[in-house]
DNA sequence: AACAAGTACAACCGCACCCAA
DNA sequence: ATTGGGTGCGGTTGTACTTGT
């Protein structure tokens, strides 16, 4: 489709803005609020597009941005979270507070780039540049595999978070929502959070439909699921400021802790509740905005090989209460869980790794530990005193 | 002091998506 | 279903500043 010019209109000016100018944004914007920024120019006086104008603003002149030096912890996220989701700097300044997606990628551009180049790691990948024969040359494609899918589950649920921050303003509409959700699609999972506060591990509750039991028979010890994170279906249930991604889940990231086996059914589950209830602990994936609703739909004929009648139900998760920096909190203060989420085997300590976790403690493993532990050393001491930087 | 090379970062560009008309 | 405005996003460019020679 057409696509009306912005900024090539003659007479405005383009290039650094001048302190005039940026008094004369912010002016208007501090007593008007920006409201189209088509039309604010104009308004404001200024020979400026409305683009230029709203580039300005959301990663120069608004009040509630941090500049300067970025700190090793802020590194250290960046880095990681590039690692997980690659140039979605939007995705990545969600956990960053005050920081702006143009400034990360900046940061990363002209810091941090280079740093891992001259470490000798493909700063795209986050491997050794040498690794790429090393991993597919013998059986460790699947570890690599099910690292990819963790990668791409956390990539889809940490780009639903950014998109929630941004519709935060329609946080309200949740309750209505989730109620909707559960009285519209019979064939609902709805997602309620049970975590709580501080928690590095969002502890969710499913409740199934139940009219439904069937459904409860969820296998997780599948080790050949995927995750696919389907952007195009992020209109599903925008309205309610969901994101919504097709989503297969690595059986590996989950563990029921709220009925003993994943086998049982409502009956052998209890009825105290209304419905049957499970609990998901996403362990060591733990990120979580206070009353935010995300909706995924899941791949029931993968994602839930038993599943019978469903081949999509929709997942509302109001994730609720738990520590909004709890992501970030767990790559910065426990390399041990850094480390599960990169080796591949979640839980460590836990013995539901699905096909992943077949015991071998695979080189592979060693090798993203080793890198981890490089990054973080690296990052840890100080880039003036590093003969590396 | 003058110039070149390197670096940092603000700003621009164009595409894609959402949504209302 | 189509169109076009508004906006978000990632990639790229331009320029000021710093460092080295």
């Amino acid at each position: 489709m057409g696509r009306s010019p912005c900024c090539d209109k003659v007479g405005l000016k383009k290039g650094p803005w001048t302190p005039e100018e940026d008094q004369k944004l912010l002016a208007y914007i501090e007593e008007h609020g920006h409201g189209s920024w088509r039309a604010l120019p104009t308004k404001a006086g200024l020979q400026r597009c409305g683009k230029s104008c709203r580039l300005r603003w959301t990663n120069y002149l608004r009040p509630d941005i941090k500049r300067g030096k970025f700190s090793l912890q802020e590194e250290q996220t960046i880095i990681q979270l590039h690692a997980l989701l690659g140039n979605r700097w939007s995705a990545i300044a969600t956990h960053l507070p005050k920081r702006t997606d143009n400034e990360i990628k900046n940061y990363w551009n002209t810091h941090l780039k280079k740093r891992l180049a001259k470490m000798g790691i493909d700063p795209v990948t986050h491997k050794p540049k040498n690794d790429t024969l090393l991993s597919s040359a013998d059986g460790h494609s699947k570890n690599v595999s099910n690292l990819s899918h963790m990668a791409q589950w956390e990539s889809a649920r940490l780009e639903a978070e950014a998109r929630l921050v941004r519709e935060s303003k329609l946080r309200s509409h949740s309750s209505s929502l989730l109620h909707q959700l559960t009285t519209t699609n019979p064939n609902t999972y709805v997602l309620v959070n049970s975590s709580s506060s501080g928690s590095t591990s969002a502890q969710l509750q499913i409740k199934w439909p139940s009219s439904n039991p069937s459904n409860n028979n969820i296998d997780l010890e599948s080790s050949t699921s995927t995750l696919n994170y389907n952007s195009d279906q992020t209109n599903v249930n925008n309205a309610s400021s969901s994101a919504v991604g097709s989503a297969i889940m690595k059986p590996a990231m989950i563990e029921f802790v709220g009925c003993s086996g994943s086998s049982e059914t409502k009956e052998e589950c209890g009825d105290k509740e209304e419905d049957w209830k499970s609990h998901l602990s996403f362990t060591s994936l733990g990120l979580v905005h206070d009353h935010q609703t995300i909706t995924m739909s899941m791949d029931a004929g993968s994602a839930w090989p038993t599943a019978t009648d469903h081949q999509v139900g929709y997942v509302a998760a109001d994730m609720a209460a738990a520590d909004q920096e709890g992501f970030t909190n767990l790559l910065l203060n426990n390399s041990d869980e850094v480390q599960s989420l990169s080796d591949g085997d979640h839980g460590g300590d836990s013995d539901n790794g699905g096909g992943s976790g077949s015991g071998s403690g695979s080189d592979y493993y060693e090798d993203n530990k080793h890198y981890w532990n490089s990054i973080l050393n690296l990052v840890n001491s100080s880039p003036s005193e590093s003969p590396l930087f």
